[in-house]
Formats: structure tokens, C-alpha cells, sequence
DNA sequence: AACAATTAATTGTCAGACAAATCAAGGCGG
DNA sequence: CCGCCTTGATTTGTCTGACAATTAATTGTT
């Protein structure tokens, strides 16, 4: 099929190549699994060198858009999205953010709870016996002793996704489960004493257990206390840590 | 500084250093607007020939991680990703996801006033002049005569994007307002007629009203109210277009 | 007809070169 | 002494041409 590309006069030429094609993409001109011409093709297309088309090309294949298989009927091809791949590229993308823009824990786990919260009225409603199943191993999980914090931050992970997936919306889960794990590396850094365990493990069985009464009102209300327990925790090992900084250093940081 | 990469065995050689480089970005032994050794040096260094370290770089530089400039002192350097920046990209992939994956209008509609009404407690406690102001102001636009479905959809993306931002957290107006914006092209395809209209009007106002008075409780019923709403509009076009097809060809549709 | 070898097409990688942009330093004039 | 211009060095952007690796179709052989 011949597509017509348009080009833009901004920026470098691979630039503008790949912004072509991808706005082909978008616009449904290219559609999905359709074969791109050849590198030798394009080039000859868009009248530049094979190596500025592939570095336009390898632009396009960074976001997913397109896959290239070499060979004999090989090429580029017009990737169909799917939820996952786009997962993946969420999360990095998220937790760069959460890291480069310095959010603060406060922020961070606000935005999580509230996005999380919007999930439950429809998991209330929805939940299968495999998301409540999921739930409950992840709450054994958690209570086993001498579980390492990784593990167990790993583990509250895996049951806030199945509390998201229990929502039965795939563009909830898309977006919110890239939202949570991208909050793994900031929950790390809070130490998990026995008596906090102790104390998200009970929440946590809260929330299943109003999950399964299909109960959105208690779930909120349990989620709520969830929250307000993290943002309390993660206050202490504020608190700890500038203590500390002032025992050891004489001067106080400036809890950046 | 002198910064290890760790290459990995799988795939192709531009994609492995891709991968090198990018980890070395995340886990932060590359940081923020340091400057990547030269691309000779790089090739030097992965053994490999500029325009595979080239053309590793530009998938770098597709996903934000890095910005190049040339000149004397120019080079790649590692991006600061800010929150406008993953804005675009998650826009892009969010729609391309809906189109791709077909994804049915009622589920887009959901997922958008479920994460949308995750936003309404922080807004109504938070929400300042501005936001009020820009919100009122868009329900102007939205009552002027002879405006055009898309820039009334526009228009009422612009409205939503205020009552998201109005929470005041960075990580919510990210992911959200991509959200939001992905699901327009959806929603251009409702053609709105003078009565759902005054009522989206009546009930954007009913919203803003409620968000002045930071009653939350309110904003979530009215907001609930808009959500229920948009999806009978969206019934009402999809039963008239089955309609349609009915008449017109003899056999009906499957719907998709 | 089934299997193996060949061939063609395509991407992946390399090498070397030049153009374009950009900054730093030095020279020149005021 | 200060400011402007020129020059040079450095680095990315692009081109050309070539070869290697991979894959599918074709052809030949049994």
C-alpha cells in the first residue's frame, strides 16, 4: 500500500522521519501488522541514507511501535500495542519520574491511595474468587516471619495489583498498576518493624474481607486507614533519620 | 566519571547497549544532565562502531532519557524528565492503546470518572481561584452557540484537566490527565445535540459549584451523575448507528 | 513427494569520510 | 583594557559503500 508521509521542517532529519511514520501510525494510515517499505525503500522515499532511516526506525521500535524481523520477507512492522508492553515502558517512565523530580513520599503515596480508592466501588462489585484468592496468598505471604522488607514490599505490590485487577478495567490496570509499582523503590526505603506488619497485614485482610462482603464503603474506609498508616510510617523514618542526622552531624540536613 | 556497563546476551548489540546505558541511568550511576562520553568513546568502549552506539542513543533519546547537542561542548546528557515531558509519550501510547485494542467506549468512559473521581476529595479541599476560574470559564465556552462538537470536546477535555489539577498533586494530574486526553478521540465521536448539552453544562456547573463549596460528597454525586450520562449518550449513538445499519444493509452489524 | 541446497531479500554491523553546529581561545581594533 | 571577530577544535548529523547474519522462497535431487 502506498502511504503518503508528511514531513515536518523541525528538528533533525531522523526526527522527522520517525515523526512521519509515527504520525501514520496514529492516523491510522498505517495500520497494524502492515509491513513498512524497506530500509532501502524509505530511504529512497524520503531521500536520505539507510542509517538516518534507522535511526529514525530504531526511535519507532524504542516506543513499541514497530518490530523488524531481518531475513527474507523480514522488515518493519507496525506493532500492535498491548497492554503489557506498554506496562513496562509506564513503569520505567514512572519511577524516573518519582526519583528525578524528587515527589516526595507524602505526594507519592497520596496520589497512589486515591487512585487505588477509585478502583474499589467497581472491585466491590466485580471481584472473582481469583482476585480474592491472590489476595489472601499475598497476606499469608506477608505474614511470614523472617520475610526480608524487599520481599514483603513485593508482596504488598502483588496484592494492591490484584485489588486494581479485581476492578475487571484493563485501562484502570494498565494505569494504575504502572502508578504502583513505580512506588516500589520509595516504599523500600521504610523498615517494616514486626508490630507495622503486623498492623498492614490486618488492614490488609480488612479490605479482602470487604472486598468479598462486596462492601465498597468498609473497603474505603479500610483503605483510607491503610494510607494514613503509610504516610505515618514513612513520617518516622523521616523523623528518625533527621534525629539521627542531628546526633551525628551537628548541623541538620535539610531533609532533602 | 568512569561508569560501568553492564551489557546483557540478548538481542541485538544496539538494543544491549540501549539497555547498558539505560540502567546505569535508573539505578542512578548516571545522573541527571551528566554528560555520556562522546559517541567514538562509546564505541570504544562497548567495541562496537559509532552508528550501532548511534543508533542505541537514539532509542534513548525517543523514551526522554537522554538529549543530544552538538557542537564543542556538546554530547548526550541525561535527561531531568519532567512530568510535561512523559505527558506527550503517555498520550501517544494511551492512544494508540485505546484505538489499537479496541477498547469499547464504556470501559475508556469508566475507567476515566472512576480515576477522575479519585481526584474530587483533594480538589474540593484544595482547589484555588484559579482552578475555579478556569473551570467556569470553559462552561462558558461550552454555552456559546455554533461551537463545533470537537471543539466542545476540547473544551470539556480542558474542563476535566482543571478539576484533575485542582487536586494539587503532580502525580495524579500525570497520569490522569493522560487519561483524560487519550479518551477525546473517543469521545469526538458523540455528536452532541443542544439538549445533552445544557446538560453536561448543568452538570460541569453543578461540579464546580460543588468544588467552591468544598463539598466533596457533592462533586462525587454530580460527577457520578455526568459519568452515567455520557454512557447513555454513548448508548443512544451506538443503538442509532445499529439502526442505521440495519436499514441500510439488511443484515445487522456485529457491533464491533 | 519429501528433503536438501541454493538464492534472493532484508536487517545488522562496520569503516571512513565530510558537513554542520557550537564553544573556546586567540588576535585585532577601538 | 575591553569588545568583537576569526580561527580552530570538538562533537553530532549525514552520506557512501561494503560485508555479515538471518530468514523465506525457490530450485534441484532423490
Amino acid at each position: 500500500m502506498q502511504v503518503e508521509y508528511r514531513l515536518k521542517e523541525d528538528g533533525d532529519l531522523s526526527v522527522q522521519i520517525a515523526g512521519a511514520i509515527r504520525d501514520a501510525i496514529v492516523a491510522g494510515r498505517l495500520i497494524v501488522d502492515e509491513r513498512l517499505p524497506s530500509e532501502a525503500e524509505l530511504a529512497e522515499q524520503f531521500d536520505v541514507s539507510r542509517p538516518t532511516v534507522r535511526e529514525a526506525l530504531k526511535r519507532l521500535a524504542a516506543q513499541n511501535l514497530i518490530r523488524t524481523r531481518r531475513g527474507a520477507s523480514g522488515g518493519a512492522f507496525v506493532n500492535r500495542l498491548r497492554f503489557e508492553d506498554a506496562h513496562g515502558q509506564q513503569i520505567t517512565t514512572s519511577t524516573l519520574l518519582l526519583s528525578m523530580n524528587a515527589v516526595d513520599f507524602e505526594t507519592a503515596c497520596e496520589a497512589r491511595y486515591a487512585l487505588e480508592r477509585a478502583c474499589v466501588p467497581l472491585a466491590a462489585a466485580r471481584r472473582g474468587p481469583d482476585h480474592l484468592a491472590t489476595m489472601r496468598a499475598e497476606i499469608h505471604r506477608q505474614g511470614q516471619p523472617g520475610l526480608s522488607d524487599e520481599s514483603f514490599c513485593a508482596s504488598d505490590v502483588a496484592f494492591h495489583r490484584a485489588l486494581v485487577d479485581a476492578a475487571g478495567n484493563p485501562v484502570l490496570s494498565y494505569q494504575l498498576a504502572g502508578a504502583v509499582e513505580a512506588m516500589q523503590p520509595l516504599m523500600n526505603m521504610i523498615t517494616f518493624s514486626a508490630r507495622s506488619r503486623a498492623r498492614i497485614l490486618a488492614l490488609h485482610g480488612a479490605i479482602a474481607d470487604a472486598l468479598e462482603a462486596r462492601d465498597a464503603a468498609r473497603a474505603e474506609a479500610e483503605l483510607a486507614a491503610l494510607a494514613a498508616y503509610t504516610i505515618e510510617l514513612a513520617d518516622d523514618v523521616r523523623a528518625r533519620r533527621r534525629a539521627r542526622a542531628e546526633a551525628a552531624g551537628g548541623a541538620p540536613g535539610t531533609g532533602q
